[in-house]
DNA sequence: GAGTTTGAAACT
DNA sequence: CAGTTTCAAACTC
């Protein structure tokens, strides 16, 4: 059912952005592609677009599908709801495969099976009408991310010199895409040409950390909410898997990670000076719209509770007066809930986010500065919300929320450690690597359940 | 746009 | 596993 919703989701935004700019469009219809394409097991794709970052699509769900989605999109918009033509590639892995020095041939083929797929199911009225329902909120606000994000920036991607995007320093690479134009990396392996090298490298890497490629950001299962229930949503159900280890910049920049995700600090984190707005450490909350207000107020983080407590209840006014429209408040959990914020300026998602998820879509390339991330998301945290945690990978859930989780890493050690856990089952995790990487012999049993 | 800072990733 | 180095993003000027 999760699934469905999500595929459906990415329907009604395709539909609804059709009309809108193109990046947005493009983006949308890509995530939509991607989800199918999981679902397919389709084995994916190269990211073609500029902006596969700009929106992701959700939850657990690789980038590889943003990338996918973006050529997608394209295609999508043009064919979406008409013929399925498409693709003279079976979609599956023999398009992966085959390495195509266009990144596009191959991109389309995989595009178009999965665009079909979405196509029908929403004809086909799978999908129940409820995740519409949740999700035009969510739309709205998306169409307008997109405009934003066409309107400003294009896209950027890594920059990598010297690592060949071959490691996880490398965005893209960490995300699971391939590189694109849009990238300004030397020496880039991390193409489909290099397919046999870029799967190599992944396994190595995972073989040292299975949760290398895992989304950062993962919601704790206890706080799985009830669509519709707000009540029900815990502002630290969102958390960094491994947690930071920020020395100077008090998880108030971006260098932090859990702040980069929109996630507060938990007892995972080994950082100082914890000021992070979405949540300290120690559990306190700064509830500041403006996360940047916040930087110059220390005093505020200094707050009592009880003091924050207050805050809370004005954030969403706040919101409201910065979006000047009719947003819903946005409750103090409802911030923290959501995962990820659309910092970037560069229309880069979190990584996290993406994997996290639905959320994707909300993280764009927002001009809306970081504060702003929580405005957005507000709008769409109702809608979303339960998309988000369905996606979440039962490994995540089960093994890394804040309190069991990763902890297989002691929160003083970085890494993850190895296998073991249950990674493997997570389905819709398994889902996303495979659109990337045809297979991985670490996880056999993942296949996606429809 | 160049240079600096930062912290994750990689290495020893 | 701790310490160090490398790296590229984030940030500053």
């Amino acid at each position: 059912m999760l699934r469905r919703c999500l595929d459906f989701e990415l329907v009604a935004r395709r539909k609804n952005l059709n009309d809108g700019s193109n990046c947005s469009s493009s983006v949308m219809l890509q995530s939509d592609e991607r989800f199918a394409s999981e679902d397919t097991q389709l084995v994916p794709l190269k990211p073609s677009n500029d902006s596969p970052r700009c929106i992701l699509p959700g939850i657990g769900l690789h980038l590889n599908a943003l990338a996918i989605t973006s050529q997608d999109n394209k295609n999508t918009k043009h064919e979406t709801l008409s013929s399925g033509r498409q693709l003279s590639l079976p979609g599956s892995t023999a398009s992966f495969h085959s390495p195509k020095s266009s990144q596009d041939p191959l991109h389309e083929s995989l595009t178009s099976a999965s665009t079909e797929r979405d196509v029908v199911a929403v004809e086909s009225g799978v999908l129940p009408a409820e995740d519409a329902s949740q999700t035009c909120g969510y739309l709205v606000s998306e169409e307008r991310r997109l405009e934003n994000a066409g309107e400003t920036e294009s896209c950027k991607r890594c920059n990598c010199k010297k690592s060949k995007c071959l490691k996880l320093y490398c965005e893209c690479f960490a995300a699971g895409v391939y590189c694109i134009e849009p990238c300004s990396c030397q020496d880039c392996f991390n193409k489909p040409i290099h397919e046999d090298t870029v799967l190599a490298t992944r396994k190595q890497i995972e073989s040292r950390n299975p949760l290398a490629f895992a989304p950062k950001v993962i919601r704790s299962a206890d706080s799985l909410p009830e669509p519709g229930d707000e009540s029900s949503k815990t502002p630290a159900s969102a958390r960094h898997k491994r947690g930071c280890n920020c020395k100077k910049s008090s998880c108030l920049k971006k260098y932090c990670e859990c702040y980069q995700g929109g996630v507060g600090c938990s007892i995972n984190c080994r950082c100082e000076g914890c000021k992070n707005a979405f949540g300290r450490k120690d559990g306190s909350v700064l509830m500041e719209t403006e996360g940047e207000q916040e930087e110059d107020e220390m005093e505020t983080c200094e707050r009592s509770t009880v003091d924050k407590k207050m805050e809370k209840t004005e954030i969403p006014n706040n919101e409201e007066q910065n979006l000047g429209s009719a947003l819903p408040r946005t409750p103090l959990q409802f911030c923290r809930s959501l995962v990820q914020l659309p910092f970037s300026s560069k229309c880069k998602p979190p990584r996290s986010l993406l994997a996290i998820g639905s959320s994707s879509g909300f993280y764009t390339g927002n001009k809306y500065g970081k504060p702003n991330i929580l405005h957005s998301q507000s709008k769409f945290e109702k809608s979303l919300q339960t998309a988000p945690e369905d996606e979440m990978p039962e490994i995540l859930r089960s093994n890394c929320s804040p309190n069991s989780g990763i902890k297989t890493a002691s929160p003083n050690s970085k890494r993850v450690s190895p296998p073991n856990t249950g990674f493997g089952s997570s389905p819709s995790r398994r889902s996303g690597r495979k659109l990337i990487l045809q297979s991985i012999p670490s996880f056999p049993s993942l296949t996606p359940q429809h």
